[in-house]
DNA sequence: CCACTATGTAATCATCGATTACATAGTGGG
DNA sequence: CCCACTATGTAATCGATGATTACATAGTGG
């Protein structure tokens, strides 16, 4: 956590940033504190990063016009971090038959959302900014989604595939997959949920019953 | 909208409401006002519920100690109509089979969620209040959800399921049912979900594939 | 060296949840 | 029948928040 030890905030030398001006990067500060918030399972507020920050209140409305824009950034920072993730799970697994691929991702989707709730609520929730659409989140998902329907794709081909509907198939397993993490982070899976790791054994389970459901037999 | 008219709020009469004190049962009206604001696509806060009820600021926390306790109410009052549509719409569906009651739960329970998008949230998300385990709306939800073990028990007496592992089915199920529902809320069926009744009949479809995948063939 | 702009601060506002002191309206016992 | 008592609502107030505005300061480039 890099913060200005100095009495004084700025010295004369700004320690040959690289980055503009005064600070030095407020506007990743901003972000990493409001990742870290949403971490440590508090409200994400503009003034708590801004304190974490060690900077005045109105200072991030200088990076971000409103809240709403610093909780878009933030969430395409996490949105990175979660591709990032699902595609070194998938180059990790490489050749394999695309069933198995389908089920690598289905795995690497799982095991995130489990181990950074926050951060998964805050990429597919939609309920913390004003998803305008447009916004690199919404491309960098689509781009996941159609990696899958590649593999449903290829499966088809491959005649793996009991039903030839593939939107439905991909419909389908988005939802379960999406399902049991919302599941999860919603509190919808108390009971058993007490022993950790039962919850990824169960996700898996789920996974591959789903999978037998829409292979050939 | 029964909103007192007299210039002054109490007349002496207060024609007759059989409802306790002052108001007549400020608490139901405050609950009614939090879901309708809810199904504008609002914020629920205090304020704007009292506002509505033609109440001072304060006046709610005389019924509710805080807000998540009004919340609390809000939830088990939309918790109470969710259940109610789901049973009529099985007790429609009377006889045949297990699965085709499974499929009938099922459909009941996106219907109401597509249609009642926000109260739909308010139940499920448990991010509206301290979700405190014991609260009515847990017994209500662990009833319906033994609603659909006893169908998955009933299908496997009859043979007529795949797997013997009722348990991963059931959450298989819940996810994916839960899952549609959510990604229909939280904006991830964006493309064609423009036309008005195509998402119901994906629904379904996604539906009937979940049971044609658990079914024995 | 000096305008110019990017960045941060200080002060201020409206809204919200929440608390407190006070007012009022029914109820029930003597 | 009246009077305490309690249930209910109001008014005033507090601290936190998102947001805006006027001002200060620090790098940059002509």
């Amino acid at each position: 956590m890099p913060v200005r030890q100095s009495s004084k905030p700025r010295a004369r030398r700004p320690a040959a940033e690289a980055r503009p001006y005064h600070h030095g990067d407020l506007r990743r500060v901003l972000i990493d504190a409001a990742l870290q918030l949403a971490a440590e399972g508090a409200e994400i507020s503009v003034r708590e990063a801004a304190r974490r920050a060690t900077v005045s209140p109105g200072a991030p409305f200088r990076h971000f016009p409103n809240r709403d824009a610093l909780m878009a950034a933030v969430a395409e920072e996490a949105q990175r971090r979660f591709r990032a993730e699902i595609e070194a799970a998938l180059s990790e697994s490489p050749a394999a038959g695309p069933l198995a691929r389908f089920r690598a991702f289905g795995l690497a989707y799982l095991r995130w959302a489990m181990r950074n709730p926050a951060h998964f609520e805050i990429i597919s929730t939609g309920r913390y900014f004003a998803h305008g659409g447009s916004s690199e989140l919404t491309r960098d998902n689509a781009e996941l989604i159609a990696l899958t329907e590649q593999m449903l794709a290829d499966a088809a081909a491959q005649g793996l595939l009991r039903s030839a509907d593939l939107k439905r198939i991909q419909i389908a397993g988005r939802a379960l997959v999406y399902g049991f993490a919302r599941m999860k982070l919603d509190g919808h899976l108390p009971r058993w949920g007490v022993e950790e790791g039962e919850i990824e054994r169960m996700a898996e389970g789920v996974l591959d019953l789903f999978i037998a459901g829409i292979a050939k037999p």
